[in-house]
RNA sequence: GGGCACUUAGCUCAGUUGGUUCAGAGCACUUGGUUUACACCCAAGGGGUCGGGGGUUCGAAUCCCUCAGUGCCCACCA
């Protein structure tokens, strides 16, 4: 390629899509057991309806980033994709498609149902994998798994039959997590407690056989149909007369009892408790205890039925309204005031739940959650990143519950109970319906497939993603398959906090159960995207991004850069669409610097071959001294900071340093030209986990026979011994020539303008070590002795470190250069006071370590050194 | 109500076991710059009582106490 062609510009668009395909056609990103080490990643797998937000972006980047630098360290890499099923948003979902076809769910049944579902997910289902791949994930997409796939619903019924076998999921009819809206049951997980403003409402209840009232306080009036009993505190003195009588329900005029017991709290409100076991977690408590009636007076889409008498078949919520009036108006209602509760909603619909009774399935957990306890938090197993997440999950560990694995939807894992009579009381448990007509037959020898009939319920979702990392290498149906043995445990699993319980916590106790060994080593948990004023991206503020777009216009390598320098794991990011123009000026300054190079031509004359070797041997160097920081922050999973030093690696010690040092130079010879050609690929394969397309574009523009064919299965940078000392007097020698330009500037003498300096007899270190290319980047005629500084000339000094140094200056303003001196000097002698105060305090110099006394005491020297070289300018100036 | 974090430059954040001239980075900002890599740029520069107060120590951004503010998680208070 001739300088001619090189674009001005990296075109991103148009390389995205041809290395993407590229990538894709030589199947560099497919991995099959082999004798290499595996590398694994199990992604956490997105909704089948989702569309890809600033979230995905972010954890699946990481994800990337990892799995490309652990390709090119040489391991067998592999990536799986796929999809969840997202039971209940997924149903939610089609339900609303089907309205607007004026069709509902239980008018079409379920098999048309399910077909629908199965042409939705056809349909929008593969959006956001193909997303993925916009942004550079490099997933082995043969893979790609989804959690109602043929072999992953086979591992979660025989998961779910074996967990029964083993006396682990049992059926109970209690009160539950009511989602009216879907009409399902939810975890407690699913549950988000909402503060809202609502109103507490004082009910007098009369004494049967009395003139007393006695009065009870609500936020739910619409369920007093449904009380069963008043609880008063034994404690109570204002009540005990009344325990044992009767009170009488308004409205509905029903007779109940008057308990008293320790839970209730004498006071709050009025001191007295209605009792309704069907609608309350701690009633239902209550209830029990005492052996109560559960009247439960509500429909599963949370009308009143019969129970509510004139309110039958209206909203709870409408209900609460009308009966408050209702009781006002005939002098029930004491007093109403204004009252600030929370309230459970639906992680999902966003209705507000109720406590309903119902039969449901549950996972005991008790026992299951042991070894993943211990793997976290005492063996160290698997590593939380960052570790303040240890306490979260502990926390949770330790007052875990039983699972409520039932739903009451369609789009699922039907559960794979069989009922062999009509109501329901006995069934049999069996991965196929033929399986279970033979269990059924050992009860009842005269059953036929015929008589049995499904569970209608389907699985939690979670109940299949808790496999995930088993089930994508078919790990639970076939134990001993090369895959499973290979893979698992795979190595980093990267998600957000959020599903810290739903997902992660639930992995590991699976991983324990089914496998006897952990899912993964490390969990990378990442920030929530938030936008620049602190508020959670959302689609319902509006407020995320589009990514796509964003791409679209900055390019998928910017706005990956520009996400990535600001995440660090566990802290929320705020992100801001500068970060990805500052992602593209990174892409264009590389570009550019490609283009320098490209330019300069190969030439037989070898002029200032010292100052060139000078600057490859310091880049080399600092390239390997950068190079292990960046691989100590992969370690400590600093994506950021890697980044961080990897941006300025090749901004400033590149591009400003090295390059300008060598542009300097003049000619090149074909040594040098190789030198720098092997800096630049080593810049960017150090690169191209985090910026993979614009890496590649100019991989391919340089590549020579001997180079790998993509620079995505090319070798990360390896770690290389270093000269520290040669680090060190560079930058020494970058503070001197950031100095000497700051003064040229000052007393308006051009860069470029040969210059003598004025130093001691003896040269710094660092300036002898680089001396030659030192003056080419510095514009320096001759270094000179400070001896031979003229007589009568004006001149300027300035301190890099303890050294002084000195220029000549055609007109100096004397009164200024005192000033400054002055000032500098008095600055000093404020510093050398304060160490020597220290040094003076016995306490210091018997109590500190050695080594910092010596510190001090080298502070001391250096300082009084200064003193003295100032005040001889300054003598000098006089 | 309980628990866990956080508060450092205009913004986003580093700051390892208290100790080098330790108060840092990136961005933003100011000033100057169009000699062919790049104005998506170059060069130089300004900017912070480390949330307030108290304590421990020879020495505190770092450890302890306290106050204030912010965020998150958990919890059944009608």
């Amino acid at each position: 390629m001739t300088k001619k062609e090189i674009a001005s510009k990296f075109n991103h668009t148009e390389a995205e899509e041809k290395w993407y395909k590229f990538w894709i056609e030589n199947n560099y990103f497919k991995s099959t057991p082999d004798s290499r080490e595996p590398y694994t990643i199990v992604i956490p797998p997105p909704n089948v309806t989702g569309v890809l937000h600033m979230g995905h972006m972010l954890n699946n980047t990481l994800q990337d980033i990892l799995i490309r630098r652990a390709r090119m360290k040489g391991y067998n890499a592999c990536w799986v994709p796929g999809t969840d099923h997202a039971s209940i948003a997924t149903e939610a979902k089609v339900v609303n498609m089907l309205k607007e076809k004026g069709l509902s769910k239980e008018a079409i049944g379920r098999e048309k149902f399910l077909e629908h579902a199965w042409e939705w997910t056809e349909k929008y289902g593969g959006t956001i994998l193909e997303q993925l791949k916009k942004i550079g994930c490099s997933c082995d997409w043969d893979r790609t798994k989804f959690t109602l796939d043929e072999s992953m619903t086979a591992s979660v019924i025989k998961v779910f039959v074996d967990l029964f076998e083993d006396g682990l999921i049992y059926k109970d009819f209690r009160l539950v997590n009511w989602d009216p809206k879907a009409k399902t049951t939810l975890s407690d997980e699913e549950v988000i407690y909402k503060e809202q403003s609502s109103f507490l409402y004082h009910i007098n209840y009369p004494i049967k056989d009395s003139g007393e009232t006695i009065t009870v306080a609500t936020t739910r009036p619409e369920t007093i149909f449904g009380d069963v009993a008043i609880c008063i505190s034994p404690n109570d003195d204002r009540y005990k007369h009344l325990v044992g009588k009767k009170a009488v329900v308004p409205i509905c005029n029903r007779e109940i009892p008057i308990i008293e017991d320790e839970y209730v709290d004498p006071e709050f409100g009025t001191g007295c408790l209605k009792i309704t076991p069907a609608h309350d977690e701690n009633d239902y408590k209550i209830g029990l205890k005492y052996n109560l009636e559960m009247l439960d007076v509500l429909n599963e889409d949370a009308t009143l039925n019969e129970y509510g008498l004139h309110y039958k078949g209206k909203d709870r919520f409408v209900v609460r309204k009308e009966i408050a009036k209702e009781l006002e108006e005939n002098n029930f209602l004491a007093k109403k005031e204004k009252y600030t509760n929370k309230v459970g909603t639906s992680e999902r619909t966003g209705e507000v739940i109720e406590s309903r009774l119902s039969h449901q399935w549950f996972l005991k957990m008790e026992d299951l959650v042991k070894p993943a306890i211990k793997s976290v938090l005492e063996d160290k197993e698997i590593a939380l990143i960052p570790t303040k997440f240890e306490n979260t999950y502990r926390h949770w560990l330790d007052n875990i519950r039983d699972w409520n694995i039932s739903r009451q939807l369609w789009w699922g894992h039907r559960i794979p109970v069989y009922y062999l009579d009509k109501n329901k009381e006995k069934y049999v448990v069996a991965e196929t319906k033929e399986e279970a007509l033979e269990k059924a037959q050992k009860i009842n020898a005269s059953l036929t497939i015929n008589d049995l009939t499904q569970e209608e319920d389907v699985l939690d979702t979670w109940f299949s993603s808790w496999l995930w990392p088993i089930s994508v290498f078919d790990g639970i149906s076939n134990p001993e398959n090369e895959e499973i043995n290979y893979y698992y445990p795979t190595q980093d699993l990267v998600t957000g906090p959020d599903i810290l319980f739903f997902w992660v916590a639930r992995m590991i106790i699976s991983g324990y159960k089914f496998r006897t060994e952990k899912p993964f080593s490390n969990v990378y948990l990442t920030g929530l995207v938030r936008d620049n004023e602190g508020k959670k991206m959302s689609k319902q503020l509006g407020n995320s991004p589009d990514v796509l777009k964003l791409i679209d216009t900055y390019g998928a390598d910017s706005v990956r850069v520009g996400l990535m320098l600001s995440t660090n794991a566990g802290n929320d990011l705020l992100f801001d669409e500068s970060l990805c123009q500052q992602g593209k000026n990174f892409v264009h300054k590389i570009w550019n610097s490609f283009r320098l190079i490209k330019g300069w031509e190969v030439s037989d004359k070898n002029e200032h071959p010292k100052a060139k070797q000078q600057l490859v041997n310091w880049y080399e160097n600092k390239f390997y001294a950068t190079l292990e920081k960046i691989e100590k922050d992969f370690e400590n999973y600093r994506i950021s900071d890697a980044l961080m030093n990897a941006y300025k690696l090749i901004w400033d010690d590149f591009c400003s340093w090295f390059l300008e040092g060598i542009k300097r130079t003049g000619e090149k010879d074909s040594e040098t030209h190789k030198q720098v050609w092997s800096f630049f690929k080593l810049n960017l394969q150090l690169l191209h986990p985090f910026m993979p397309f614009l890496t590649e574009e100019l991989w391919q523009l340089i590549k020579d026979k001997n180079d790998d064919n993509s620079i995505c299965i090319s070798s990360f940078p390896k770690n290389k011994n270093f000269d520290k000392k040669e680090v060190k007097d560079f930058e020494y020698i970058k503070d001197l020539i950031t100095k000497l330009r700051s003064i040229r500037k000052e007393k308006n003498i051009s860069f470029t303008e040969k210059i003598d300096i004025y130093t001691g007899s003896k040269k710094p270190k660092g300036v002898a070590n680089f001396q030659e290319s030192f003056m080419l980047s510095a514009s320096i005629e001759d270094i000179k002795d400070k001896e031979e500084i003229p007589e009568e000339s004006n001149h300027s000094s300035f301190l890099v470190g303890t050294d002084e140094y000195f220029i000549l200056t055609a007109n100096v303003d004397a009164a200024q250069e005192r000033e400054k001196l002055q000032e500098e000097l008095s600055y000093l002698k404020g510093f050398l006071l304060s160490v020597e105060k220290k040094l003076s305090n016995e306490r210091f110099v018997s109590n500190a370590p050695e080594k910092v006394v010596e510190i001090e005491k080298k502070k001391q020297q250096d300082t009084l050194e200064k003193i003295a070289s100032i005040e001889k300018s300054l003598k000098m100036l006089s």
